[in-house]
DNA sequence: CGCCCGTGAGACATCAATGTCTCACATGGG
DNA sequence: CCCATGTGAGACATTGATGTCTCACGGGCG
């Protein structure tokens, strides 16, 4: 009975979340198959992350889909938006650490064409008038990258209720930490 | 002539937290020495890791001191915490990742005072209803280290010039995105 | 029934980083 | 001047992860 190489990818991605430096044995032990089959579905270690990317650009993309940044206010579809990525968050933090450590390699296009589409988001609610205009949209982006990774984290490590994530996200990126006035 | 140990510690710092993945024998080059004498002073990675730990422990609580966190509004003493610590972003996002992928394992109490104090300052903003209270301390905690490990990635990636740092920050970090209102 | 395909288990070689050791050198002090 | 000390350079063994290979097993299929 041939082994589903999707359910290995995700077994993968769930347990190099959690501990990035795991070995090629244990995601194999995680995924209830020998290392040797591993070896086959995925070449490397290099092949594994490479195909873990991917599968978290396809997760992201299908996340800003569903979560339609063009309708309605800037507002309402950053809010959509983090609910819809919840569920890749921790895929994601995983993710941009590793990209971090290699430098200058040529890296997936996939990730340029999200950046462009959350600054693009961003930008629409400047010109809209919604979002402050001395904060970059490149910023931003990046701004809400490190919210999402800390919230992942923070969950993981029990500090805050999943329940909470897309809340504490969003509340923080919005609003800022300052109490507002009184109307 | 001997090495000076603490020369070593802040080139090592700058290289790692660079490139994470940096060997011995490039922390050695790059402090000019040789990977023996290298040894020597620290004994292995692991050992200076520990050592790097400690300094970024020593400095960021220099920079809790020099933003005197008690005096005036949460909210200034926030904007100078972030000021104080920028010279310590780098350092701080190495090691914050670090310390993620050691699990379980006793981790440096340093933390824990740091954690501390800075979480304190939140509940300070809150109490005295500066901040708002639906954001848990341990939660903006974290995402202020976050903020300032994309930061300072955005930084050294040249997607923002250094001299922002403080200000893109804070601003997030305090007002939000979204527009204030017209008094 | 017997064959085939995919798998598990394990042996084995490889490779990179590291820990360890020796030895020569030079530099500064007695 | 000579010696002690600390360093650089390099050899060598070790360790852990990985890539590769073989072989036996077992279920599905003809």
């Amino acid at each position: 009975m041939p082994v589903d190489r999707e359910l290995v990818l995700r077994s993968a991605a769930a347990l190099l979340t959690r501990k990035a430096t795991a070995t090629m044995d244990e995601v194999a032990k995680t995924a209830g198959i020998s290392r040797a089959t591993l070896h086959r579905l995925f070449a490397g270690r290099d092949t594994l992350v490479r195909a873990l990317e991917g599968l978290g650009i396809e997760e992201c993309e299908a996340a800003l889909d569903a979560a339609r940044l063009d309708d309605g206010t800037a507002q309402e579809a950053l809010r959509r938006l983090v609910k819809e990525i919840e569920p890749a968050a921790g895929l994601l933090s995983f993710l941009v650490t590793e990209n971090q450590l290699f430098e200058g390699d040529e890296q997936n296009e996939g990730w340029a064409r999200l950046d462009a589409r959350i600054a693009a988001l961003f930008r629409r609610g400047q010109e809209s008038g919604e979002f402050r205009i001395d904060l970059t949209p490149a910023w931003l982006t990046d701004a809400l990258y490190g919210l999402i990774s800390s919230g992942a984290w923070a969950v993981m490590d029990g500090r805050v209720a999943a329940k909470d994530f897309p809340f504490m996200i969003v509340e923080l990126l919005l609003g800022g930490t300052l109490r507002r006035v009184e109307p």
